[in-house]
DNA sequence: CTTTGTATTAACCATCTGGTTAAACTATAT
DNA sequence: ATATAGTTTAACCAGATGGTTAATACAAAG
C-alpha cells in the first residue's frame, strides 16, 4: 500500500536484461487496445494480456481506466494536432508550406493508422471532457494556419475562397481517407499495398488542389 | 413464450391513442442510444428507458443487442450510402450531377449528424463483419459514379486528375466536416447555427472545387 | 543476514450488464 | 363470459468487468 502519488515520481525501475519495463509495456499494450476498440470497448484484461502483467499491476501503475486512457489520449492528439509552428514560421512559399503540411500530415497518418479514428471519436462522443482535458494549449493551433493562409494569400490579391473552407478542405482530404480506408477499399478492391501507394500521390494532388483554389481564374 | 419468429411476420399491434408503438420507439430510442454512444457503449437499459418500458421487452422484439443494433446500423448504411442511380442516370451536365450529388450528401448528414461517425466507426473495428453484413449489395455503387466521372470526362478531353482521387475528395470535404464537429467548433469558436451556414456555403464551394480540378488549365 | 521500499501476483469483491423466466395484463374473437 | 394469442412486467441469473486486498518476490542498502 505505497503512495501511489510519491511513486509515480520516483520512476526507478530499469529495464532488467533488454525487455521493456513493465510500465513501458503497459502504455505500448493500452495504445494499442484503445486505439483499436476504443474507451468503452477496451478491456483492462486485455490490456494486461497484451502487456504480459497481471491486471492488478495496472492499477498499481495508473489509477484506473479512466486515467490510463487518459494517458493515452493525451500522447495520441499531441501527435494528432501537429505542430505547425515550425511550418508558419519557415521562409517557404505559400505553396511549399502547404504541401509539406499535408506531407507531414500524412505521414504521421500512415505511421499511427488508428489514431484519426481514436481522436475524432473521442472529441465526438465526450466533447465537454475533450475540451477540458485536452483542448486548452492548442486553442490557436489550427487558427493560426489560417491566418497565415488568409493573409498571405491577400498579399498576392489571388484570394479566391473563405481561408476557413480552404484549411477545412485541406485537412478533410488528407484525414478522411484514412478513417474510411475499409469501405475505400471495399469499393475498389485495393490491397494494402495499393492503398498505400494510392495515399502517397494525395502528398501531391492535393496541395495543387488546394492552390489551384487560390487562384481566381479557375473558377 | 409465444414463437418470436411468428409474431415479427404479424405485427398487429395498433397505436393505441397517439403514441408510437413501443417497437417503433425501441427502434427511435435505439438509434438515439448507438449512435451516440456507439455499439459497446450503448447500454440495453438506457434503450429501454428512454423507450419507457421495460428492458425485457426488448429481448422481446428483438433477440438480443446485437440484432437490435444490426437493424438500426443496416437501416443507417441505407442512408449513408446515397442512391446515385438516379442521378447518374439523369440527363444533367457532369457540373450539374457533382452539384446535386454533394448537396444531396450533406443534407442527409445535416438530418444525421451522427450517422457518419457511426457507420465509419463500425467499418473500422470489425470490418469482416461489416462487409459480410452490410456491404453485399452496395458494392459497385461508388465505382458507379467513378466510372461516370471518368467516362464523361474524358469525352470532354478534360481529364486531369484520377477519377478515383476525384470522388475520394469529393466525399472527403463532404463528409468530413461533420465528424470533425466539435474540435472545429472548438477551433473557429462557431456556434451551431454559425456551423449550419457554414455547411450550407459548401454545398456550392465543394462542387466548384471539384470542377475545377477536373481541367488542365488550372493546374 | 536483515531491513526496507518497490514490483508483482493470486484471490477476491461489488457492481454492471446482457439475457431469461414465469407470471400478469390486454384485446379480440367465439 | 371465457378462450386465445399477443404484449408487458418484476424478479432473477450468470458471467463479465473495473477495481481492491493482502501476501509475496525482489533488489538495494545497512
Amino acid at each position: 500500500m505505497v503512495n501511489s502519488k510519491i511513486k509515480t515520481k520516483i520512476k526507478t525501475k530499469i529495464t532488467t536484461g533488454n525487455r521493456p519495463s513493465a510500465e513501458a509495456r503497459i502504455l505500448l499494450a493500452a495504445r494499442h487496445v484503445f486505439m483499436t476498440k476504443g474507451m468503452s470497448g477496451a478491456r483492462m484484461q486485455d490490456i494486461a494480456d497484451e502487456a504480459g502483467i497481471n491486471k492488478a499491476l495496472l492499477h498499481y501503475y495508473f489509477k484506473n481506466k479512466e486515467r490510463l486512457f487518459d494517458v493515452i489520449f493525451r500522447d495520441a492528439s499531441s501527435v494528432f494536432f501537429p505542430k505547425i509552428t515550425g511550418i508558419i514560421e519557415s521562409t517557404d512559399t505559400l505553396e511549399k508550406k502547404l504541401e509539406k503540411f499535408c506531407c507531414a500530415y500524412i505521414d504521421m497518418m500512415l505511421q499511427n493508422p488508428f489514431l484519426p479514428l481514436f481522436v475524432l471519436t473521442e472529441a465526438n462522443k465526450r466533447p465537454a471532457e475533450f475540451r477540458k482535458k485536452f483542448w486548452r494549449t492548442r486553442e490557436q493551433v489550427f487558427q493560426k494556419f489560417a491566418e497565415e493562409i488568409s493573409t498571405e494569400a491577400e498579399k498576392k490579391k489571388e484570394l479566391n475562397i473563405n481561408p476557413a473552407h480552404l484549411f477545412l478542405n485541406m485537412i478533410s482530404m488528407c484525414i478522411f481517407p484514412f478513417i474510411a480506408k475499409p469501405i475505400w477499399q471495399m469499393s475498389t478492391g485495393m490491397n494494402d499495398k495499393e492503398f498505400r501507394e494510392f495515399i502517397d500521390e494525395r502528398k501531391k494532388i492535393i496541395p495543387q488542389l488546394i492552390i489551384a483554389s487560390l487562384k481566381k481564374k479557375c473558377l
